[in-house]
DNA sequence: TGAATACAATTCGTATACAACTTAGATCGG
DNA sequence: CCGATCTAAGTTGTATACGAATTGTATTCA
């Protein structure tokens, strides 16, 4: 009657749940998705009955991923009480982006030396094609965006700060930008080197890139909105 | 019919709630204070039942404060499914430290000169009244440190680096340290240099005094425990 | 015609009942 | 005496019903 990674007191236990998984779990990573492919829109007020008949679950579950949601800063809550797909303004998205820039360098130069070439390569093919897609297509530009990242983030080797970060790319992704196709080919260039260092796993190298391609980033804001 | 701060879609609206604060966010707010104060150990095991009937709610808000409380860290779920107050190890504390390092002194640079006189002096009061404090009082411990950092992370005038170093703090306070008292000669110390050069409004001041208490907040750890 | 008031509909907050599942303990068989 | 299996109790997951509060609308009166 231990569990595994808890020692201390605790009383007799139990347990209980659906096999698999719990349609909490389902709901929030359908609503998740729906949110990230923009299917919900930023600003967008959320009907807990309607929604739940969408989904096929009932309010209870469907309340538990509307929380969960709210916690990781995808969704906010209006006056109303009635959740909406949080609206990031530019001044947070700025804001974002300053945290972004003292804390990714530092995450680049850990990497470095221990991201696995298979998957910088990786990353190199879906930049390349996604640079070349026509039309330009706004997903698979933030699907490269997030591959490319994520080599760095989820291999600095410190969970605390890989939490962090992937937190603070939802903010960033949710920052609704009409010009981002603009970002393409400076994106594509910027990382380009970002993934060179990471394979030469040159520290300097990769902090270097990393800030000068955040720099840019928040430059680009900056001219083009503020 | 338009909300505030939200513009785009949604449909009708409307709302609902019981006048001041729900029931969830009142079960939250004397959750969050029992795992504070150490009334609910780490690796303790939650029933929600128990805790309902304990706390004079249901189970629906209870488990709403439940997530939340997940959401910042305060909780985790065990494999039962039970919910237990989390357990830091020396491993995590040391990692959220390694990001405190990085953030913290630029927090501290940012507030200084934009931290009130009157709140500095509050901070010098409590913090020498709590390091004379007989018998050692690890509760005026705590209080007296989140009020000193409290002080640049609030006033650093970047809500999205308060945030994230505020959540940080709370892997600090979960962390179990049973030779707390021996921090407290340091800790009041490191604190002192941190307020003169906030009050001085130095930045380069304060970002030093602050990289060097947590530097010294790393070492301690390692020589300690590690 | 305009404004104020009453009403109805919609929505969220909460309690509760039930189902699914896990674990502990007892019982039975070897 | 040890092991497996069955049973019962306890806990979480889910659905649903009801209550409270707000908002949009209609009605009435000046």
């Amino acid at each position: 009657m231990r569990q595994d990674a808890f020692d201390v007191s605790g009383g007799k236990a139990a347990a209980a749940a659906p096999a698999g998984r719990t349609l909490a779990e389902l709901a929030y990573e359908k609503l998740s998705g729906m949110i990230r492919r923009r299917q919900l829109r930023s600003g967008q007020m959320l009907v807990e009955l309607q929604l739940a008949e969408n989904l096929g679950v009932s309010r209870t579950p469907l309340r538990e991923a509307l929380q969960r949601l709210e916690g990781d800063g995808l969704l906010g809550k209006s006056a109303n009480r009635s959740y909406v797909v949080r609206k990031v303004e530019l001044e947070e998205y700025l804001r974002s982006l300053k945290v972004r820039q003292i804390l990714e360098p530092e995450a680049a130069a850990l990497a470095a030396g221990h991201v696995k070439a298979e998957a910088i390569s990786s990353a190199r093919r879906n930049l390349a094609r996604a640079s070349n897609l026509q039309p330009y297509d706004m997903l698979a530009h933030y699907r490269s965006d997030d591959e490319v990242h994520d080599l760095f983030i989820r291999n600095c080797r410190n969970d605390v700060m890989t939490d962090i970060l992937l937190s603070l790319r939802i903010t960033t992704q949710l920052f609704e930008i009409d010009t981002l196709s603009e970002r393409l080919e400076p994106d594509a260039r910027e990382h380009e080197r970002i993934l060179d260092a990471l394979e030469a796993g040159d520290a300097r190298k990769s902090r270097q890139a990393v800030a000068a391609h955040i720099r840019s980033l928040y430059a680009f804001a900056l001219r083009t909105i503020g």
